[in-house]
DNA sequence: CGGCCGATCCACT
DNA sequence: GTGGATCGGCCGA
């Protein structure tokens, strides 16, 4: 067929150029691709159809606002490779680096399709019920991915790195959309930083950041 | 389907 | 000590 799909027929994997420009840019970018992590299980791959991007030092919402910690050390790192968090006492978040060396953007991955693997997704969640919610949300996209802290540090863009990103489809612009970050306090109106793709099933619903303790018992 | 709430623990103050 | 880039179960409509 085409030359770009090369001839094993598989689509070409994102590289560090790719992700060595400004988050902005290449959040939008990253919808339709898709992320492959392979273990000894097999291999599991989901489209993006949801991402949010976090513009490390400038940006209140970040993890990195607040500098070099150690959670934060990879954020700082070369472009491409994988930001994984624990959060909430139970789950692991992914991100993927953005930007040169010595700045700390990020691309959450906040929801996709599973396109390969879904039995191995399936037994990787537990309250998976549909198709539709295997991977979609932060957590349950990482749980799907078989993606845990283990994985900080990894490098996407390497030939051989258990963890791939290949380019898709490119979307019509048209159904990209954006809007605000989910649950991200002070994140208005004025920070269209979530994209996805408008008419996606797997697409996470949005919540306004609520302080727990506003919201229960005072 | 939507709202509410507990779970569970780590990073940072 | 505080609260979080969340999820899933339970409840009522």
């Amino acid at each position: 067929m085409s030359a770009r799909a090369g001839s094993s027929g598989v689509a070409p994997q994102l590289t560090a150029a790719f992700f060595d420009r400004p988050v902005l840019e290449v959040a939008p970018d990253l919808l339709g691709a898709t992320v492959e992590h392979r273990t000894a299980a097999g291999i599991v791959a989901v489209r993006l159809t949801e991402v949010e991007a976090y513009d490390g030092e400038n940006d209140p919402g970040s993890h990195a606002f607040r500098g070099r910690t150690p959670r934060t050390r990879v954020m700082f790192g070369p472009p491409g490779r994988v930001y994984v968090y624990f959060t909430y006492g139970m789950h692991w978040c992914m991100n993927l680096v953005c930007g040169p060396e010595g700045t700390a953007s990020a691309v959450l991955l906040r929801a996709g399709e599973v396109v390969a693997g879904e039995d191995l997704a399936r037994s990787r969640r537990t309250a998976s019920r549909s198709p539709r919610d295997l991977a979609r949300g932060p957590a349950r996209l990482t749980t799907a991915l078989g993606v845990d802290g283990g994985l900080d540090g990894a490098d996407a863009t390497a030939r051989r790195s258990p963890l791939a990103v290949r380019a898709g489809v490119r979307p019509d612009p048209v159904l990209v959309r954006h809007g605000p970050r989910v649950g991200v306090a002070g994140d208005g109106a004025g920070h269209p930083w979530r994209f996805w793709l408008d008419g996606e099933l797997t697409v996470s619903a949005y919540r306004a950041a609520v302080s727990r303790r506003r919201a229960g018992r005072s």
